[in-house]
DNA sequence: GGGGCTCGGGAAATAAGAGT
DNA sequence: ACTCTTATTTCCCGAGCCCC
């Protein structure tokens, strides 16, 4: 198998502008949307078929589905969670456009003529329904403001994995975080109202490496587990992106990626839940 | 002035209502 | 019954604000 291709297929498609605004704004990147998460799932979906076996057997045979945004339910506590993205037993639905390769043409996804060939030759894998969890994964960006978005990412992540938990078991729990880590960023709403005209737009600054090495940090301390008997998530995943949010490129950082520990690494997040993937759900 | 708590803006999703 | 419009709900995360 092939080196991991989502962390190039969410910088591509988020470029490309897709969220528009009530006042008509294209934005790369919008706080208030979810298409940046959906795209972020999708593209890991993707790698995660790629790479593992298992998955597009049981995927061939009908015996999983997707989810986005699938609602968990907390036996312990009662309550309940939309989480970002699952795999699942169960019926799939079958409507048109509820294949994984019909969600990414419907959400805009960019491929490149390599990419959709090999999408092209994965058995498909189709959106399921509610239903028995095998993994689910919490996606999160903070793309500004980095130092004061830290404890909400944090809580809001610790909270997941124990929902991921309580509502099954020995399902795998996996989260993904995207660090922004330009110097400048548009920030679309309050700082950016209204209309925007061309040249206009307001940044908001960042110092940079640090303030993204201390998302980064914050992250570092969430619980991981290298077992079902521990609390934690038992794959986590980081990318710094470059994303100015003003039409420019939007790339991976791969010299802040460098300092990022290997285990939490893009290529980490998917080998390790494909592997966990492999051991935990083989005899099904 | 740096760090962190928390509120709420606003897009998307969903539900409800209206018209054909 | 089906489509189109409008109201409601959900939920993500930016940033105001308070504290040290």
């Amino acid at each position: 198998m092939s080196t991991s291709l989502g962390e190039q297929i969410i910088a591509r498609t988020m470029q490309a502008g897709l969220v528009t605004d009530r006042h008509g704004n294209h934005w790369q990147y919008h706080s208030r949307s979810d298409h940046h998460s959906k795209t972020a799932c999708w593209a890991i979906m993707f790698d995660l078929l790629r790479s593992c076996h298992l998955l597009r057997k049981h995927a061939a045979e009908g015996k999983i589905g997707f989810g986005i945004n699938h609602e968990l339910r907390d036996f312990r506590v009662n309550r309940k969670k939309n989480l970002d993205l699952v795999v699942c037993v169960g019926q799939p639905l079958n409507e048109p456009k509820s294949s994984l390769a019909g969600y990414g043409a419907e959400m805009g996804i960019k491929l490149t003529a390599a990419e959709q060939r090999e999408l092209d030759l994965l058995p498909e894998l189709r959106r399921g329904t509610v239903s028995n969890v095998h993994l689910a994964l919490e996606a999160k960006a903070c793309m500004t403001e980095h130092g004061k978005a830290r404890p909400r990412l944090y809580d809001e992540l610790a909270s997941s994995f124990q929902a991921i938990h309580g509502d099954t078991n020995n399902a795998i729990a996996a989260a993904f975080v995207m660090i922004n880590t330009t110097e400048k960023f548009a920030s679309p709403s309050s700082r950016n109202p209204g209309r925007i005209r061309k040249g206009s737009l307001v940044f908001n600054a960042h110092k940079q490496p640090e303030v993204a090495l201390k998302v980064l940090e914050k992250m570092m301390e969430l619980p991981r587990r290298s077992d079902e008997k521990q609390a934690g998530f038992d794959a986590v995943g980081i990318s710094m992106i470059d994303c100015q949010n003003d039409g420019s490129r939007i790339t991976i950082n791969d010299a802040v990626n460098a300092q990022v520990s290997p285990i939490v690494r893009y290529d980490a997040l998917i080998q390790r839940l494909a592997h966990l993937y492999a051991t935990k759900f083989s005899s099904i």
